[in-house]
DNA sequence: TAGATTGTTAATCGATTAACAATC
DNA sequence: TAGATTGTTAATCGATTAACAATC
């Protein structure tokens, strides 16, 4: 039966039942129950049909579940079918790593368009994707609408940037700046990637035995 | 009163008690309560103090806890004084982005060296970092011993990588390939910085309203 | 049909919140 | 001392696991 509010901790897993079915897909496989999936995912089979249960009814009695299926019902509820766009706000190492290494489309993201202060940078394009001066970034977005901001930019910078993104109308901030943003725009939505609380989790985990 | 096994969800709000009382300290503040620093990080005071006796007793009846006194208490628990050292494998732009950008002493590691197959990167350095060849990754190791290895490799050499580096005696793999590594090293800790899986939940959020 | 496996309901487990005696 | 705030115990809430009737 459909959820109304899906917890975090579902959404969280969404994504690696979205990579496991699409690696099954590749491999050939046509069919799993949720006891394999468990399995090779280190869940149990329990879980994974409650987890799908928030969202419908994608199996088969005696059967488990088409790959091919499952894979595209996950795709859809992630939003992977809607067209989001995004653009990358600092072009430096980081932005330019994700420009030309990260498969945005993979994960059903069109990247437009990318910015920067840099004068050597402006003008350029890695793989592709345009440079624009940071300057039109308002011009721009007000032709070409984005969901989603990618922010690479310094920190003492981050905010006024998020701001500027925000008024600009998209609807998520994919945040690399390892500071928390201060927004304050109801139903925007920011999504951290804070390398160095990833790191110190690591540091702790090393660091418990003796 | 202590606890012998911490469940990860506090693990994963150390850091960012971490981060929260660094800029305090920074900021000048010198005592603060549960009940303020929960204020500002969106949690209940309850949940600092039992997130908190997990480790020890930090703070004071009436007074509630000395910033830098804490700070450096959450410090020692995420094993920031250890002196754990790091070398990142891979030092394409995701790497250099790390390698240029990302303060590793700022979380108590040290960045000591960079690998990479690529005969223009081999023998640079990068902000202070030289890259050397793969080839010598056994026999820098075995003279320079890392507790952590980065993999920012690409994801057809990235457990070929990996198990190198275990046999080499790494504690952690910090990995930033989108792929779940297949490590079988019983002790040797696997933190994923899964960029897609991030993306995706993003997706989701900003998809859910029609 | 018999076996397999789903979706869902109930039971369990763990994490968060509330309450409060202890005490600075 | 009175007020504030801790550490901890108890209560609540939510998430995971187990069980099972339904059915392919």
């Amino acid at each position: 039966m459909k959820k109304d509010k899906v917890s975090s901790a579902v959404i969280r897993r969404l994504p690696r039942y979205y990579r496991h079915l699409n690696d099954l897909y590749l491999a050939g496989v046509e069919r799993i129950s949720s006891n394999a999936l468990g399995r090779s995912m280190g869940l149990t089979a329990s879980q994974i049909r409650q987890d799908l249960s928030c969202f419908g009814e994608f199996g088969q009695q005696g059967y488990g579940y088409n790959v091919e299926n499952l894979r595209g019902e996950i795709s859809e509820i992630l939003g992977m079918k809607r067209g989001h766009t995004a653009v990358v706000v600092g072009a430096g190492n980081l932005g330019r790593a994700l420009i030309e290494n990260f498969h945005f489309d993979r994960s059903g993201v069109k990247l437009i368009a990318a910015f920067d202060i840099a004068p050597p940078l402006v003008g350029q394009e890695f793989s592709g994707t345009a440079i624009h001066h940071v300057d039109q970034l308002e011009r721009y977005l007000s032709q070409n609408p984005a969901s989603i901001g990618v922010l690479t930019v310094p920190r003492g910078v981050a905010n006024q940037i998020a701001g500027r993104l925000v008024a600009c109308g998209v609807k998520g901030i994919w945040n690399f700046t390892n500071i928390e943003l201060n927004l304050n725009a109801p139903g925007v939505v920011v999504e951290n990637v804070h390398f160095a609380d990833s790191l110190l989790a690591l540091n702790y985990m090393i660091s418990e035995a003796p």
